[in-house]
DNA sequence: AAAAATATTTAGATTAGACTAAATTTTTAA
DNA sequence: TTAAAAATTTAGTCTAATCTAAATATTTTT
């Protein structure tokens, strides 16, 4: 059974894996944990010895067979529970990360299975990213950013790249959300902006805006 | 803020002044804690210094208003989860302890208040004990054991002293739970025993069980 | 009221996780 | 291809929470 601190790493390591290839270098872990490379270096070595990373000095690390199931189930922890706090508790897509991250740690997988139970068995969190099943299995489907959806061909958004509070609220008031179709109705040469139909109503974004959300053609 | 141990801690305290009178002492929260003595000192000072307990060196401690404000607020996030839990989540009465010993530790007002909302504010557990609601008052209704129920006269199951999952799953057995009604019918001199009408059936119970049935006249 | 038993505290050690500062390795750029 | 910059690791320190063993205080029993 993993500690709090190493289930915070595991599950960076995976994201930033997941983001970039080879391995995971102690200074992007650092960063996303918000610890100092040092104490980065001892946590790998600590992970090392349970076999849930591949550690060599100065290489970074990755994660092993073991180490990957560990972070899904945090992963499916975390994404249940904040579908759950979005559909029955009223939080809104940015409010939820914060106590997602609490919640993710709870050791119970009759708590797990049954909360997905609950919400029947949801494929995707209020962010649009997957949640893993009970197999620890995530469909992920093709996604675009809406600077590369086609000219007047509708797509629906499925997520955001940038989970932000800032930027999630900024959505919310243009009102796009997850399923919310969206259309480019022209690109402006000059800045990037775009014109896009978002619902039934128009509106212009930059390109910036753009760039961060995801849409499924 | 608090770290889980005190919170954990501040909880024994609460727990064990309610069931006895006078200060608390060492030994009964290691007892409770599942720690040292030595290590129930330590923590008393550090509560000490919070303002959390008053704390007389070998006379115990007993909580200030602010640390029962403390406690409260964790016994409320404990009964609302462990309703959750078996109204929501299929868990037996004997099954939700464990989970919600670490889900009280979970941080965010908004959080306990939804659940509160989306349970319907509910009194009491379902264990029968009550829940302090947002301004953290409780209602506890007169209840008495099952012993002291006169003869003949129908009570209402509203909750046990012994909360072990072996008595709960014992009870359930019986198909005996909060609300079921009951009426003691004979009183055996013999061996203390009693016969009991349990909702639609009649069966016979040892003394022992009965004084860990709490039962509203 | 003194002796014995029990409860409590102190002193000192340990562990996990974090830190700083210094040393070392790797990468980048001149 | 070497010098500078950046990244990483090591060594040593710190804190919270625990422990053991020894010392001290309180309570109970004779």
């Amino acid at each position: 059974m993993q500690t709090l601190s190493t289930e915070d790493y595991l599950k960076a390591i995976y994201h930033v894996s997941q983001s970039s290839s080879g391995a995971v270098a102690t200074t992007s872990i650092a960063k996303q944990i918000g610890a100092k490379p040092s104490s980065v270096t001892d946590m790998f070595k600590k992970l090392s010895d349970q076999n849930l990373v591949k550690y060599q000095k100065y290489q970074g690390v990755s994660l092993t067979n073991e180490g990957v199931k560990t972070a899904l189930r945090i992963v499916r922890k975390h994404r249940l529970w904040e579908s759950f706090l979005v559909s029955h508790l009223n939080f809104n897509w940015d409010e939820v990360h914060q106590v997602a991250e609490q919640l993710e740690h709870i050791q119970s997988e009759k708590l797990t299975n049954e909360l997905e139970r609950f919400l029947d068995y949801p494929t995707h969190d209020p962010h649009g990213d997957p949640i893993p099943n009970r197999a620890l299995f995530m469909k992920t489907y093709s996604k675009i950013l809406l600077t590369e959806l086609p000219l007047n061909k509708e797509g629906v958004c499925i997520g955001v790249k940038d989970n932000s509070s800032g930027f999630l609220r900024y959505l919310d008031r243009r009102q796009i959300g997850i399923g919310t179709t969206l259309q480019v109705l022209h690109r402006e040469d000059f800045d990037d902006s775009l014109h896009i139909q978002a619902g039934k109503s128009t509106l212009m974004i930059t390109k910036k805006t753009a760039e961060n959300i995801y849409v499924k053609p």
